[in-house]
DNA sequence: ACCTGAACACCGTTCAAGT
DNA sequence: ACCTGAACACCGTTCAAGT
């Protein structure tokens, strides 16, 4: 039990906290972010459990924290593309970027609340569909149909949570930063009043408009003769 | 501390374990499965912890049997309908019967293998696609882009685990009761050796198809002028 | 033979005591 | 003022002791 590693070499930011975590879920024997523990994560940067809640408020901020580290990493689109192939490269990109963290998706799900990186990637992506000519409306439902597919993994974004949501002040914050998702959210295609981000949808409108598109899309293909075989894929 | 409710009432089955499980985990403020404790649960139902391990092997045993209870109350499908509204109506169905348990999606994607009701369900949809005269093919990959929604949300139904896999033993006693799925595993659309049920695929390949189907999908309806406001959609 | 209380090795987080 | 050890209220599971 010696000291070791000399005495106090970086004060132990946040940042420094945060990619420790992901660096620890991303090892560690396929174990992921249920492996990781408080206590763990304190000794592997060679601190007292509690000097980690110095930079996290709690074990939640701290998964919170690691996927917007993780989001982050995800590539910026390629310029000036037709939508569909813009849309495809980003999403393929961000699947890219997650497969390297394979916690990622179950903790994303998890998640009370988009982070604000996943929010930059999902205004973007809204962006493009926007910039091809596509309606407000119909981008609203695409981005459900796509739903976690469009941070590379198949799951739910997060489900929708009946929340206080943001008060008005903060609304308009959340619209400057993220216009293409208060455009779409301001979309009166759903009866309810659409808060800023995820609420106020009907789920299972949502759910059938995206069982549809793919039983329609499947059925066209078995039409069509569709075979793995015949390298049809795109 | 009296002993209070009667000395003795049922020795306490399995299957009260479970029901009692799955009634805790639909209650109790939304906690779901993850407010769900051996302790507590062993306190409902006025017993000692360690009486539990009696009936159920350990906490993912009880979890594994909680979704196995629910799944399994998915109703039938409707006889003799065309394929495509067949399994449409079975989804719904089976996202009608997860609706009031909504903490089941997030445990039934941690399991580390499908349960048994969760394979009748597959298989049953399986053989709906078949007998439509969708190829085997076809129908192995329609799965995988239907993912969770089989069972009523969306996510991963399980991440590919490169376990061990059935025996030959084992595996020709899951083909005998699930023929439909080993029919489609058999299938040789995918080079690797398929196993008996969900390994060897390239989930590459699996994500794309399903990216591409929604994404022409809903380049068609744009150029079809689609709008959720005209009662379009089925 | 059966059941179970106490114990073990954890966990996130609090809080008062020590420097 | 800052840091941290001990403590609190849990957890799943083991195991030996009691009937």
């Amino acid at each position: 039990m010696t000291e070791g590693e000399g005495t106090r070499r970086t004060p132990l930011n946040r940042e420094r906290v945060l990619r420790a975590a992901v660096a620890f879920a991303d090892g560690e024997g396929g174990g992921g972010a249920d492996a990781l523990s408080m206590r763990k994560l304190a000794q592997e940067l060679g601190v007292v459990p509690m000097a980690l809640y110095k930079h996290v408020a709690n074990r939640e901020e701290l998964l919170t924290g690691m996927v917007d580290t993780v989001v982050g990493e995800i590539a910026p689109p390629a310029p000036g593309a037709h939508w569909k192939g813009a849309v495809r490269d980003r999403v393929l990109s961000a699947r890219r970027t997650l497969r390297r963290h394979p916690w990622a998706p179950r903790v994303i799900e998890a998640l009370p609340a988009p982070t604000p990186a996943m929010l930059d990637h999902l205004d973007a992506v809204i962006g493009l569909f926007r910039s091809g000519g596509l309606s407000a409306d119909l981008t609203h439902h695409a981005m459900h149909a796509l739903g976690g597919r469009l941070l590379g993994f198949t799951q739910e974004l997060f489900t929708a949570s009946p929340g206080p949501g943001p008060d008005a002040g903060a609304a308009a914050q959340l619209a400057a930063r993220y216009p293409h998702i208060a455009e779409i959210a301001a979309t009166a295609a759903h009866a309810k009043d659409g808060s800023a981000v995820g609420g106020g949808c009907d789920d299972q409108f949502e759910f059938e408009f995206a069982l549809d598109v793919l039983l329609d899309g499947i059925e066209r293909l078995h039409r069509a003769g569709w075979t793995s075989a015949a390298g049809d894929r795109r």
